[in-house]
RNA sequence: UGGGGCGUGGUGCAACGGCAGCACAUCAGCCUUUGGAGCUGAGUAUCUUGGUUCGAAUCCAGGCGCCCCAGCCA
């Protein structure tokens, strides 16, 4: 299988059943499942995917959004797809179409089951009258700032609001006349009756209801009322018959309101269960950050390969497999962790090693002369496709007098435990013969070097050597004739810092080097020609790339992936 | 000085009263026509104090540390 094939959402790179139950993660969620399946609390499983649609989904949201489809396919139980979409300022379609492509590139299906907030606000609405019937719910005429004030604080109870007490009849006037847009913004609530002294704030008399005259993407002028998230996500889950609702820690407290809503309503009551969310570290995950990235022109866009959004692991080179596999790497839990970035890199390599073709790329090209092969001959080297995977193939690479090799593989004089060339040196060029060295030229202005010599062995075509003799280095080359130049863009981690999500001053802890764009690139022939935006190759001894969109006929754009694990980077970096 | 939650190698995740294991990272070696991949090995951990028990990472009590909550955001 080739990494350039159309996906197969649930294989894995062996071919494994993405959701095997050999090794098949187990966690206090799905043991949990297990459990409410035994004892029959419930008699299925349906969870649900809530993404509010006012940003574009990051790597954080797929640990969610693969939870939430993992844990119904394993019970074979169904997922609902619902926008939480109950704040019209801040939300709208174009969201929801990228989050929608995202997760399912992600490989999540709900299949026809998409759903919205909104389709329910007339039943939610009818269920908040059924709650001001029952005493339970009031219309708070305070503003905004007296009903922070008489919340209280962590340490002092609340005090109620005057219009706690108001009759049914008036509270329920008031709550229609709310919703028919006869009130300006921020004049009145409806407001749950609970407790104004419970040491849990969200207790305290929390707002259902507020007014909003603003435009729903979804349901235009009709409302001028719409729900809090309190109000409406549990609501939502039990209309929808929703078994389990996971969630991130954060809404552990308001587990107890989840519940209460519910049981005030007397209506089906699904589970809430809170895990953590994921950090990474190097990455940034909060959405308002991320927008102030774009915002400030640190980064080009969303999709921007720096960044861990699912467009910019896209865009990057980053494969769904390679996410989802990482995911599962992370584990469930409830402890507040930061996974390395080391760990999501590892993924990526395991992941394009098995499928990436191999190709040969010269990034920073140096001139090797062969003095001793004959002018003008062309030869075609025999080069393997893919040696983790043989049914790959073979091309052919045309070689010849002058051959671009990377500046890092010619040292003049060579540090301790350097194989490659250097004067005197043997080396290997990958697929086509050994070279020894023999001199070098200089540019006579800067005293660089501009030029290597070296002579072949002409009975050692294809890289053997027929009299056994083994050389310690192989390295790649491009032949100059036949080199196709391309633009390269290195990325390096965005941030200075391991968690730059703790912060407030994004602006410091930028790295300034975080886009290294190299223009004087040379690739194979082959490459050239086959190579689509988003195709990816193995660079021989580089890295993985992928193509970029930015590329234009006859001018491709490679970005680069993730490298190389490098040991020589680390024996160089020991040395100083 | 309220309430809720969480503490296991460097980073994560297991072990559910019985030899603390796995992955990534690190280090060493083998192998190699990618200094890649693969293979072998090594080092490093149960926050703390006390209790229960033949036996505690696990159960109990206290302490310490970290995270979340005072939006008409989700």
């Amino acid at each position: 299988m080739d990494v350039n094939d159309p996906p197969k959402p649930f294989d894995s790179p062996q071919g494994r059943p993405f959701d095997d139950t050999q090794g098949k993660p187990s966690d206090f969620i799905r043991e949990a499942v297990a459990e409410d399946l035994r004892t029959g609390r419930f008699k299925y499983v349906r969870t649900r995917l809530p993404p509010e649609p006012n940003g574009y989904l990051h790597i954080g949201h797929a640990k969610a959004f693969l939870i939430d489809y993992l844990v119904a396919k394993e019970f074979g139980g169904q997922l609902n797809l619902r926008f939480d979409d109950t704040n019209p300022t801040k939300e709208e379609t174009e969201y929801v179409n990228a989050i929608k492509e995202d997760a399912h590139w992600l490989g999540i299906d709900w299949g026809d089951r998409e759903f919205y907030a909104s389709d329910y606000f007339d039943e939610l609405y009818e269920w908040a009258t059924l709650l001001v019937k029952k005493g339970k719910a009031y219309v708070d005429d305070q503003s905004a700032e007296e009903v922070s004030k008489s919340r209280g604080t962590l340490t002092e109870p609340g005090v109620e609001s005057p219009f706690r007490d108001r009759p049914v009849a008036e509270n329920l006037d008031l709550l229609e006349r709310m919703k028919n847009g006869e009130f300006p913004e921020g004049s009145r609530v409806l407001r749950a009756k609970l407790d104004m002294a419970d040491p849990n704030m969200v207790m305290r008399d929390p707002v259902m209801y507020r007014i909003l005259h603003a435009t729903h993407h979804r349901t235009g002028e009709k409302w001028c009322i719409y729900p809090m998230y309190d109000w409406s996500h549990g609501q939502n889950d039990s209309m929808e018959g929703i078994t389990h609702s996971l969630c991130s820690l954060e809404y552990e407290i308001h587990r107890p309101l989840y519940e209460w809503f519910l049981d005030e309503l007397g209506v089906f009551k699904p589970r809430q269960i809170e895990f953590a969310r994921l950090n990474l570290t190097y990455a940034m995950m909060s959405k308002r950050k991320l927008r102030k990235l774009v915002k400030m022109g640190i980064v080009k866009g969303w999709d921007d390969p720096r960044l861990t959004t699912l467009r910019g692991l896209r865009r990057r080179g980053v494969t769904p497999e390679a996410v989802r596999d990482f995911i599962a790497k992370v584990g469930v839990a409830k402890t507040d962790s930061w996974i390395d970035m080391a760990l999501l890199e590892a993924c990526i390599r395991d992941d394009l090693n098995k499928r990436s073709p191999r190709r040969m790329a010269v990034l920073r090209p140096l001139k090797l002369v062969i003095d001793n092969y004959p002018d003008g001959q062309v030869e075609e080297m025999n080069a393997v496709n893919n040696p983790e995977d043989p049914p790959a193939g073979t091309r052919k690479v045309p070689f010849s007098k002058v051959v671009y090799i990377e500046q890092d593989d010619f040292r003049e004089t060579p540090p301790p435990k350097y194989f490659r060339l250097y004067p005197g040196n043997e080396v290997r060029l990958r697929y086509a013969y050994l070279v020894k060295c023999t001199g070098l030229i200089r540019d006579p202005v800067t005293g660089a070097v501009s030029e290597v010599h070296c002579t072949y062995d002409p009975a050692t075509r294809g890289g053997d050597a027929p009299d056994g003799r083994k050389v310690k280095s192989t390295i790649h080359w491009v032949s100059a004739q036949h080199a196709v130049k391309t633009e390269v863009r290195f990325y390096d981690r965005l941030f200075t810092v391991e968690r730059p999500d703790e912060g407030e001053n994004v602006n410091e802890i930028i790295n300034p080097h975080s886009l290294e764009v190299l223009t004087d690139c040379s690739i194979e022939p082959s490459l050239a020609e086959e190579a689509k935006p988003g195709d990816k190759f193995q660079f021989e001894r580089i890295g993985y790339f992928c193509v970029d969109p930015d590329s234009a006929p006859g001018k491709l754009v490679f970005n680069r992936t993730v490298t190389l694990r490098d040991t020589w980077a680390k024996i160089e970096k020991k040395q100083g």
